[in-house]
DNA sequence: TTGTAGGCGTTATCAG
DNA sequence: CTGATAACGCCTACAA
């Protein structure tokens, strides 16, 4: 067979198997609707010609791309990759196909790679968080493509969201850590601007003080990014603190990494000489040494009834239904009981 | 200003600045070519509409998208990562827009990718590795779409690559273990099939065996996905051998972060009790504890110059011209010379 | 069940 | 420097 010069299009197929370029197209898109021969026929001439459909002229003409994008702060470490794994065999499974990018936790750039997703025809946008400008959402309302919020969990947000409740569960956790005894609390935040997972987070720690009749300012906390090497220097800078503290809680599990290699290197023990928490559950809290004490977050679950939501928008044209999810508390090896409660 | 109905269109800035869609066409893509006037009030226009150029629709017209696609292996760990993150960057610097999707390591799912990149008009693939179906090569020649190898350096493979010789790399890595009087060397890899690295980077420690007098079939070697788990799981499994290996060289990092896990739920020390190492010199080894012996990859400089050489090829329309990358040792502190070397 | 034909939003060629 | 206008490849009423 000659190769032909370019890329075959519906009508080279059409010609082959000597038919219209409709019969080709409903071939493709509802197979149901032709006879078994002509069925037959086409699929013959696609399969000998190596064809695929044009995809920018396919979303042209059908004004639907089936293709749903993300937008997540960070691929560089494992906190979002297993929910969007789930989320995209969801998708998958329901014939949608996911297009990431990623921000580096910078907000100019996730409304840069909102334009560029929605540009690009995308049928819905998942995103990480509720904050953002309110432009941004305005801008999606009115080219009409419908958002969904993960990570997070706001019934009064402009946007519907699959997520948990961040500030409750790191409250609840905190309550606990208080309950063992540990009153010396610091924490080591990603940067909270902009981000409402962090600020809640924070905000939980210090809900757990008050209710244990501590005075939340005085909760000592740095922020930083979001790297291994941010955790450790985070760390480095809480252990000059004149009573140090006995915990420091992470707001993520990477940090808490970051924070244990901190303590090696300033030769403490941990949990003997220092309690250190993660937040996430991914993999590493695993792996790591001692086994990270954490908050459990259901990743999977998320991601695939954030599938599922966002596909039900868009195919039911309706508004989403916000859904919460329950964290757990896992303990594991990197706290312990904190014996001289006092400063 | 009255929220108009649907996405504004080329026609309507047009109308809205009273010029044709071809000079509001150009004021997009060569304002150079406009009088200050006219640019002003196009702009102008472009802004009040609020206006973003229809994706499909330009990518129709000019046979450009000017968008990449990458195909990885998996982002569930940060193996890649580092590297895409430079790619990225030098992409955005060139204005081109990255797409990425993973494939588990599942080659139909790779082509099935391939072919998808394509039809959404991808201008140019990097891929890594070498191994896959040559049909893929003959389709993308046939489409006339530029593919880029990395990760392996390989001048005699069907397509360019920047990269580096695992194989060389995984045999010095090994002479050196060897040269410290380790003999009962035993491996973990990923799985090897359709995976050029890491058939190679078996390949270079059977070398090093021969070279050493060693029966290079005699290498104790586990092949496993490529999960912490993974790793873990076959490391156990190595351990139940009669002479128990004094080394575990593992194809990754992430797998070597897993054995050391394996260890400690065996209760053997690293490296006292058991040699163990990694390669890609990913951040993880570096919080891992011990911190990690292995071998560093230049992830950055080969996502740097991917995006180079293929933006070259694209736009020069010429042949990729191969580059291989260097590789170093890191000697940290997973690995302790053999005492006794005798199986 | 199948074919005809118009249109989707841009770019690019060619005049003016 | 600017304006018509013909593609680009496919989908989808509408008609047969």
């Amino acid at each position: 067979m000659p190769a032909s010069d370019a890329a075959p299009t519906l009508d080279d197929v059409a010609r082959l198997a000597d038919v219209s370029t409709a019969t080709v197209s409903r071939c493709l898109n509802d197979p149901g609707k032709l006879t078994q021969t002509t069925r037959e026929k086409v699929q013959a001439a696609i399969a000998e010609l190596g064809y695929t459909p044009n995809f920018a002229a396919r979303s042209m003409a059908a004004k639907r791309t089936f293709t749903i994008g993300a937008i997540i702060p960070t691929m560089e470490n494992a906190i979002f990759a297993r929910g969007l794994q789930a989320f995209q065999e969801e998708l998958d499974r329901r014939g949608y196909t996911l297009l990431v990018s990623s921000t580096a936790y910078r907000a100019d750039a996730e409304e840069k790679q909102i334009r560029n997703l929605v540009a690009r025809g995308a049928d819905g946008l998942l995103v990480i968080g509720h904050d953002r400008d309110p432009a941004i959402y305005d801008y999606l309302r009115q080219q009409r493509v419908p958002v969904l919020v993960t990570w997070s969990y706001d019934e009064t947000a402009p946007a519907p969201s699959i997520g948990f409740d961040n500030r409750a569960a790191m409250r609840q956790f905190a309550q606990n850590v208080l309950a063992s005894g540990h009153r010396r609390i610091s924490m080591i935040s990603s940067m909270s601007e902009q981000n409402d997972r962090a600020r809640m987070r924070i905000e939980g720690v210090r809900d757990a003080m008050s209710a244990h009749g501590l005075d939340p300012s005085t909760l000592a906390l740095i922020e930083v990014p979001y790297t291994f090497d941010d955790g450790a220097g985070a760390f480095l800078k809480l252990m000059q603190q004149d009573p140090k503290p006995s915990i420091v809680l992470c707001g993520s599990d990477v940090l808490a990494v970051g924070a244990i290699r901190g303590a090696r290197q300033l030769g403490m023990r941990v949990p003997q000489d220092i309690s250190i928490t993660g937040f996430d559950d991914i993999e590493l809290a695993q792996v790591t040494h001692p086994e990270l004490t954490t908050v459990h977050v259901p990743h999977h679950e998320m991601g695939r009834l954030a599938a599922q939501e966002l596909v039900a928008m868009i195919e039911d044209k309706r508004e989403g239904i916000s859904q919460r999810l329950d964290t757990t508390i896992i303990e594991r090896a990197s706290v312990a009981p904190c014996r001289s409660p006092t400063a």
